[in-house]
DNA sequence: CCAACTTCCTTCGAAATCGAAGACAAGCCG
DNA sequence: CGGCTTGTCTTCGATTTCGAAGGAAGTTGG
């Protein structure tokens, strides 16, 4: 998809263009030129017309979309005991989305062999005859590389170390291949929803505690590890320690595991971090308890946050997103303590895309490497 | 100067480029392209071609530089009791730099007039005949509304809150001006001395504690309060109370403010944060304690953004810069506590720029306005 | 010293892009 | 219903940009 045209229909792919006038304002082409771009894309079947939108005071604008034979997209959520599988249509939509278990635990080999036999399984059951499959994507809950492809001293990853999972990945297909943080994957997915909002936070709260983050509208990788919030010290009246080595860090006090593990302590029966949710959900006072205190670290430490980027939202994702008093706790923490001139237009709101974040976000940036 | 022109002549003003080559490489224009451009910017007398370059293993380049007479952009670095003022060609080099004394709790109205004449007077004094003023641009040290340009309740400003700055100081000028905060200017102005460094943070240490942030080489400001660190709170032995209103901001313990201060208190006769820097010089036992306890607790401060952002340096400026212990401290703390991925590669140094960073970084953030 | 190679820059026809003008298709309104 | 306004899309000549080829001016290495 070469250059101009690849523009153009990502414009439209991503929902920000749906007629050739926008295409104009968007692309800064003149309008001539974009006519004649949409036409070829219309005859190679990259793009299809359907019907009229509407009129904005002059004539009707001819609604452009994304052919749905144009192609498709395999993008993984990859957990540490299941996996969500999704085909993807190339302006993001989801063809079909399942949730399988598996276990990293097996090692990287086993677990994308297993995956890329996932995606031929969907592929063969879901997919319309004769679409091309265009990209393949997943996420790790790990830090990765942006120069390599390679998961990087992992924690919740035994056995990936260094592994060149797009390499690997890669192997089974010839074709533009993503691997990038969950977090991360989560933040760009999350950020299609928040229109306007160009600096964005998205936490994850699940069984770690992870962060993506948006700047000016496009995700900051860093060095890899950019987000992570897990190993900052806490103000805690115990003292905890953490796998890094270090005393009291975050993960050790408001992470979902840690949670498990002082409700288990407490005769709870919680397996995932959703049943601690689940228990929150019931009212169980001590569960209540624990998730808004771990609300509160994590709000103290996004405090120092806010101030320093001054995002426009920040967002709650994870399996923990559905236990209110975390939200509560943690917006009573960034307002308390904030500037104003940083909270004064700051929202604090759970996910609006919900469980496939992560899945729309491999989309989206997959789309960027098919039309590169 | 419109567009192609303009974003070619920025490639050589900033010295990014210095022959047609260079700029048909970074431009992406074709050479062809490049060449009629170049000849027209020639013809304009924007660029002067100067001498060869050094060959590299092929045809000399015919070295390119912006002509002296192209232009001059008059900027300030605006403190509290004095203000650096400069005139620089469109390339950024100062053609004189001149600090003068001044009051900015006289109000907006009395500073900014008393800017212009220093202005006017400088340019009559060192403007070569028929060079023309091209912008102008100064630093005030609190937050700036990027949209308004207006101050936004600074703390160390008495009477400039929501004064609209960069209006009154247009007034006196048909030009592009800028107004933005010290520290950001400040790590513009340091950005250009790190390539490479795409993500930097630029802390300035003086009488209070800023920092700027550079992101994919861009300053981020995000609400104008954007690099604020100085009211995280911090672990520490005492109470003390902010001006904020919270108690424990890292402002009270570890800026220049803070810490003559506490100097004081202990009978030195301190009445500049450079004085601080010079009692940490000649080894006074008091100041280096509090010294290096300030870079402590700046470091930790530190810890938390960097595990965040993943910078590729953090560089000190500031009157204080020059107190090696504070520096020594910040990257104690900052090694000791970030995830190794995170300080692999992390430098941890001083400002290369010196005292002139602020003024280097406006007429780099002006550069672009004039050639919009 | 003389090929052989590199790199820099320009020339010139081909191709892409632009921009102004107009055709087209609505909504608005008396 | 028939002008009027507004916004969308296309046509076509003018302009800009490209790309391949070649000349200019070096370095390298026998």
């Amino acid at each position: 998809m070469r250059g101009a045209q690849g523009d153009l229909l990502r414009l439209v792919a991503t929902g920000q263009a749906e007629s050739r006038a926008e295409l104009s304002r968007l692309s800064g082409l003149a309008p001539s030129s974009v006519s004649l771009r949409v036409e070829e894309l219309l005859d190679a079947a990259l793009l299809v017309e359907e019907g009229a939108g509407t009129s904005r005071g002059g004539r009707r604008p001819r609604r452009l979309r994304v052919s749905p034979t144009a192609g498709l997209l395999a993008v993984a959520d990859l957990g540490a005991h299941h996996a969500r599988l999704a085909l993807l249509d190339l302006s993001g939509v989801p063809l079909v989305v399942e949730e399988r278990p598996c276990d990293i635990a097996l090692g990287p080999e086993a677990t994308l062999d297993w995956m890329a036999a996932a995606f031929d399984d969907l592929l063969r059951s879901h997919a319309p005859p004769g679409v091309p499959l265009r990209g393949v994507g997943t996420s790790v809950p790990g830090p990765v590389d942006p120069a390599t492809g390679r998961v990087v001293s992992p924690s919740r990853m035994p056995g990936w170390n260094a592994f060149p999972v797009a390499d690997h990945l890669g192997a089974h297909y010839d074709l533009p291949v993503l691997v990038e943080n969950d977090a991360n994957l989560m933040a760009v997915g999350e950020a299609r929803a928040w229109p306007g909002c160009d600096n964005l936070m998205v936490l994850k709260a699940g069984s770690g505690i992870g962060c993506g983050l948006i700047v000016e509208g496009r995700l900051h990788r860093g060095r890899g590890a950019a987000g992570d919030i897990s190993h900052v010290r806490v103000r805690a009246d115990s003292s905890a320690m953490c796998s890094c080595g270090h005393p009291d860090c975050l993960e050790a006090y408001a992470s979902g595991a840690a949670l498990m593990g002082a409700l288990a302590d407490q005769g709870f029966a919680v397996h995932r971090p959703a049943d601690v949710a689940a228990l929150v959900a019931d009212a169980v006072p001590e569960a209540t308890a624990l998730v808004r205190n771990a609300g509160r670290l994590i709000g103290e430490v996004l405090t120092v946050l806010v101030n320093f980027i001054n995002p426009d939202a920040i967002v709650v994702g994870g399996s923990l997103s559905g236990a209110e008093p975390l939200i509560s706790a943690v917006r009573a923490a960034v307002y308390e303590r904030c500037l104003p001139l940083a909270t004064r237009d700051l929202e604090i709101a759970v996910t609006r895309t919900g469980p496939d974040a992560a899945l729309l976000g491999a989309g989206s940036l997959l789309l960027d490497a098919v039309l590169a």
